[in-house]
DNA sequence: CGCTTACGTAAGAATTTGCTTACATGTATG
DNA sequence: CATACATGTAAGCAAATTCTTACGTAAGCG
């Protein structure tokens, strides 16, 4: 799947949201990440692997623990990807508000 | 649902992003947005649907016609959110190396 | 009114998602 | 080595998503 794709998909669940707020300053152990969630440990680890795969969290082994963490990058590319869905459209109105300001200044009929 | 949720679920989807794409700048009737997609019509009305529920396009009826067109509050909503998304992460970060720094000018031990 | 046009809506099938419980794996520790 | 601990993986299930085809509806036209 197309890398954005999967991240735009993994951002729009709730419980993955709140993930990602979890691991935004530092990088915590799994169970502890699904200690904050009324579901099961699996289902936290499942969207652990999908925000992975999504390459919106970094994996780090430490012994027997997994530490889970924001991954800069990630969401800088996803951030970008979106202002420049609506940065498009922006630059487009602005240019066909110029195309008028011009065709008012010199008419082309 | 939860506007948010339900416009973030909508931009998830490739089909619906290439709507929001098509009606950015003008309006257009269904029929023809669906005629830019290989699936069948009424497949485009759901997704029109789902778009217009969170918030992200506006319908006008126009005789026999439904005019859509990108909702541009919507969409600045959604960048708001997202973007105190991202913010958020950074203020905190931001907050930590002045701790840190004040931490080195005044020793708390 | 009867017919066409441009749609939405209903029903159902296939696929994906998000969970559960049970089990497997790898790392430390006595 | 044996056991415990932290975690991933497998299997299966219910609900949601995304389609399809068939049908309903409202606006305009002769």
């Amino acid at each position: 799947m197309y890398v954005m794709e999967a991240a735009l998909k993994a951002m729009s669940n709730p419980t993955r949201r709140e993930i990602l707020r979890l691991v935004q300053n530092d990088e915590k152990p799994a169970g502890e990440i699904a200690s904050n969630f009324p579901i099961s440990r699996p289902a936290i680890s499942q969207h652990l692997t999908v925000l992975k795969f999504a390459g919106l969290i970094d994996e780090r082994r430490s012994g027997v623990k997994r530490l889970y963490r924001t991954r800069v990058e990630g969401m800088a590319e996803l951030k970008e990807f979106l202002d420049n869905f609506w940065d498009n459209r922006l630059e487009r109105l602005k240019s066909v508000i110029e195309a008028s300001e011009v065709s008012r200044m010199e008419p082309s009929w």
